[in-house]
RNA sequence: GGCGGGAUAGCUCAGUCGGUAGAGCAGAGGACUGAAAAUCCUUGUGUCGCCAGUUCGAUUCUGGCUCCUGCCA
C-alpha cells in the first residue's frame, strides 16, 4: 500500500516476477474498464506477463462499494492460493485494503432502501431533516456523526435493517484482528512525492488522458454511480467545455492528487499499525523478503 | 503625457466611520466498517507598498514617492 504515485504497480510487478506472484489491484478506479490512463492503470503489456486480477472487471455504469471488492479480492485470493501462486495485493484504496486485512462486520445493506433514503434525505438540503431524524432515532450516531450526511444516510439504513444502532454492532479494528500478511507502507519524502505526482500528471495528459476522458464523458462517465469519482475527469471535462485552461487544467489535477494523496497518508499512517514502513526507493534487502 | 482604479495572509480579494485585520482558495492535522480517487471535521500574525505629516494613537486621514492597471492621447 501506499499513496498514489508512490510506486506500487511497479514494486507489485517486481515481486510477481521474482516470486511468481500474481498481482490482486485494490483500487477502486482500476476496476473499470475504459479508465486507464487517468488511473494510472497497468498496460496491457505488463498485464499479459504477470496475471492480474481486479482490473477491467466492471463497466463504468456498474456501482462498487467496499464490500463488493472485498469479495471479488477474496476469491481471487483463494484461487491464486489453490494453484499455489503467491498473491500480491497491490494498491492506495485504504478502506478497500483495510477490510480485506480486518474484515467488515457482517452488516446488512439493501440497495432499494438505500434509494429510497437517498431519494428522502439525499440532497444537500436534506440533512437538517435527515439529523432530526436520527437525533431522535439514533442517539449514538447523531453524536458520533454530527454532519456527515453519508454516515448518516448508512447509519439510518442499518437501523432500518436491523433495529439497532449502527454504532452497537461494529468491533472495533484492532492490530490482533489483522490477517497474517506480509504489509508494506510505501514512504516517500514529502517533497519527492510531489515532484512524482506533477511529473506523472505531465505524462498522463501528454499520453492521450484527454482524449480518454472525452470519450468517456461521452458515454455518460460523469452520470455514472461510482466511476465518475474518478480524479480528473470531471476537470477535463471542463476544460474541454473552455472553463478552464490547459495550464489550469494541469495545475488543478496536480492539487487534487495531492490532495488525495495526503488523505491516504493520514490513512496509513494510522489506520495500519501492521504495516511495515518502506522508505523509497525501496533497499535492495527488501526485495530478498521471504514471503511466507 | 492627461484623467482614473489599485497596492492587506502563498493566491484572489473584503474590511477597519482612526484603537495594528478577515473570507474563499492553497497549505497543515485528524476522522473513516457497504459512494473511499468519495465524504466529513479542525486549523488564518500578516513590516495592511515606501517616506513624511496630522493625532494620545494611522493599515485606515493628508502630502509625496515607487510599482501595477484601465481609458484618453
Amino acid at each position: 500500500m501506499g499513496p498514489t504515485a508512490s510506486g506500487k504497480s511497479g514494486l507489485a510487478l517486481e515481486l510477481a516476477r521474482k516470486f511468481s506472484g500474481e498481482i490482486v489491484s485494490a483500487d477502486s478506479m482500476q476496476l473499470y474498464r475504459g479508465l486507464n490512463i487517468g488511473v494510472a492503470k497497468p498496460t496491457p503489456e505488463e498485464q499479459r506477463e504477470i496475471p492480474h486480477h481486479l482490473i477491467d472487471v466492471l463497466d463504468i455504469s456498474e456501482p462498487v462499494d467496499v464490500f463488493r471488492f472485498a469479495e471479488l479480492a477474496e476469491s481471487a485470493i483463494s484461487d491464486i492460493l489453490s494453484r499455489n501462486r503467491l498473491p500480491i495485493v497491490a494498491g492506495g484504496s485504504g478502506m478497500y485494503l483495510r477490510a480485506l486485512l480486518y474484515g467488515l462486520d457482517p452488516l446488512p445493506a439493501d440497495p432499494e432502501l438505500k434509494k429510497k433514503l437517498l431519494a428522502e434525505y439525499g440532497n444537500n438540503d436534506q440533512l437538517p431533516k435527515l439529523r432530526e431524524v436520527m437525533k431522535v432515532r439514533d442517539p449514538d450516531a447523531y453524536e458520533r456523526w454530527n454532519q456527515h450526511h453519508r454516515k448518516l444516510l448508512r447509519a439510518l439504513e442499518v437501523l432500518e435493517l436491523t433495529g439497532k444502532s449502527i454504532t452497537a454492532q461494529q468491533k472495533s479494528w484492532d492490530k490482533n484482528s489483522c490477517r497474517p500478511a506480509t504489509v508494506w507502507n510505501l514512504v516517500w519524502e514529502r517533497e519527492e512525492l510531489k515532484k512524482r505526482i506533477r511529473e506523472r500528471t505531465a505524462q498522463m495528459l501528454a499520453n492521450g488522458w484527454i482524449e480518454e476522458a472525452k470519450k468517456l464523458i461521452g458515454q455518460g462517465l460523469l452520470e455514472t454511480p461510482t466511476a465518475y469519482q474518478a480524479l480528473g475527469y470531471r476537470l477535463i471535462g471542463d476544460h474541454l467545455n473552455g472553463k478552464l485552461s490547459r495550464e489550469e487544467l494541469e495545475a488543478k489535477i496536480v492539487t487534487a492528487t495531492w490532495q488525495f494523496a495526503r488523505r491516504q497518508l493520514t490513512w496509513f499512517r494510522n489506520q495500519h499499525p501492521e504495516a511495515e514502513t518502506i522508505n523509497m526507493p525501496i533497499p535492495f534487502s527488501k526485495l530478498q523478503t521471504n514471503f511466507g
